[in-house]
DNA sequence: GGCTCAGTCACTCG
DNA sequence: TCACGAGTGACTGAGCC
């Protein structure tokens, strides 16, 4: 506390090494609303501790879809009094005020506890909770603190490649537009491209027309700026998002990145990464490579890369037990491939390229929970032949079929689906009058207990790796 | 006039 | 009119001081 005429007070590495040798001399574990933060924090300061109850995690498992709030936001589902909530200026209030507050947040979490494990035993969720979730945060922290080591050098030198690179473009975009404008602003491209230049908007967004990169790629059929503005987008995004914001993410004794995995991230179990978030470095373009090629191992270290193929399909196979594609996942066939052979009437030899893209889109849209709309948007094909296609595909794996009617069933009787070990997710908007709605939740429920299990099986790999 | 915030659009990943 | 699940950056308009 650093108000004027604050107490003498204890000096906090002091204080937490003393509570660290309490807990270690008494074997005890700890209550926390976040473990994974009091774990961290325990941690920087030399000390381990282990897990008793962590709130923040059974809430997650106990209501997916709106956890991940404040204390007193999980009080509100399971208590009927508020704890207070910390502002960030509790060192300038008087010691007796914050203390009162630390009290009675620690009698919330105390008075949730039972009730809360209670809740998970009766949910069949206390085994997903004491054998993945809970030591889960602990890992977590220790990756959060870890970090991974970056060549700031190196992101330097790519940001000066791509800055070139963006002026080069924005030229050439300048030049062909006959004018100056901000490439970065839908409404100043779309004025350009559809009043200036005369080309036809495709598609309409909530203020004004599309200009989005499916839109662009087929207008660059008549008109040569498209491309170029697509080529500008790249480079800007990964030079925005990525290339100029991570060295200076940084921390300054030993140039690391540390980001944050959200264990209340997703509604479907999945972990999600912020600030920065590293689980979406770019991959798929060269460019792309430069900035995976800047994160590097420590010295006398590699990286190890461990990776499930194609889990959320082989995982379908063991939901559905769909007899074709269990036998190409135990064959080890090249999945697409297969699925093109059977939805064609084809041998795999005579499977083109052009069949292949479309079976793996057929596989995406199939965990996603498929409609021929979103098919036909996804392959170059109208709503009517991505049905069709859809249609072949089901009588091919009837087994699928069934597994989808089967779990949409379900999730109308019973209001909730679950994965492999148990994760449930509830779907309200099953009910909804709005077809919109009722069709996001009944293509969101087909596809969480693929997605649930995968993620699933992915932590519990985690947990026994870490063991 | 400058600031913050939320919504929109676009794009990155699995 | 929507593919499932995420997070971030730039722009833009609204509200506030």
């Amino acid at each position: 506390h650093l108000y004027l005429g604050a107490p003498q007070q204890l000096e906090e590495n002091l204080l937490i090494s003393q509570i660290g040798d309490f807990l270690g001399k008494n074997d005890l574990s700890v209550d926390s609303y976040d473990f994974k933060r009091v774990y961290r924090y325990f941690r920087e300061r030399g000390e381990v501790i282990s897990p008793s109850f962590d709130l923040f995690t059974a809430d997650y498992l106990l209501s997916p879809s709106s956890a991940g709030g404040s204390l007193a936001e999980i009080a509100g589902r399971y208590l009927d009094w508020l704890p207070p909530e910390y502002t960030g200026k509790e060192s300038e209030e008087e010691v007796e005020k914050i203390s009162m507050m630390a009290s009675s947040r620690v009698a919330a979490i105390m008075e949730m506890k039972d009730s809360m494990e209670e809740r998970l035993k009766v949910e069949e969720l206390l085994d997903l909770y004491l054998e993945i979730e809970r030591p889960m945060a602990k890992i977590l922290a220790e990756m959060e603190l870890e970090g991974i080591g970056i060549d700031i050098e190196g992101f330097e030198e790519t940001a000066r490649a791509f800055r070139k690179e963006l002026r080069k473009i924005e030229e050439k975009i300048f030049s062909i537009a006959g004018t100056n404008f901000n490439i970065n602003s839908p409404a100043q491209l779309s004025e350009i491209l559809f009043e200036k230049r005369g080309l036809k908007p495709l598609r309409k967004t909530k203020k004004g027309f599309s200009t989005a990169e499916d839109v662009l790629q087929k207008l660059s059929k008549f008109d040569p700026l498209p491309e170029h503005v697509l080529d500008y987008r790249h480079y800007q995004k990964l030079n925005s998002t990525y290339v100029e914001p991570l060295p200076k993410m940084a921390d300054n004794d030993r140039g690391r990145l540390h980001t944050s995995f959200n264990i209340a991230g997703t509604a479907t179990g999945r972990l999600s990464s912020s600030e920065p978030n590293l689980q979406n470095i770019p991959v798929r373009s060269k460019e792309g490579g430069l900035i995976r090629k800047s994160f590097i191992p420590s010295p006398n270290s590699v990286f190890l890369s461990a990776d499930y193929s194609q889990i959320d399909l082989r995982v379908l196979a063991h939901l559905s037990g769909d007899e074709g594609l269990r036998e190409s996942f135990i064959k080890g066939e090249d999945i697409h491939r297969a699925t093109a052979a059977r939805v064609f009437d084809l041998d795999e030899k005579e499977v083109t390229d052009e069949m292949r893209k479309r079976a793996k889109a057929v596989n995406f849209g199939i965990v996603y929970g498929i409609s021929g709309w979103g098919l036909s948007k996804n392959i170059d094909m109208t709503p009517k032949e991505s049905e069709a296609f859809i249609k072949k595909y089901f009588e091919r794996y009837p087994g699928i079929k069934d597994y989808m009617d089967k779990t949409l069933d379900g999730v109308k009787e019973k209001g909730y689906v679950k994965t492999i070990l148990g994760r449930t997710r509830h779907f309200p908007e099953i009910k909804s009058k709005n077809y919109v709605r009722r069709g996001l939740a009944e293509r969101a429920a087909i596809n969480t207990p693929v997605q649930g299990s995968s993620a699933d099986i992915i932590k519990k790999a985690t947990v026994e790796l870490a063991a």
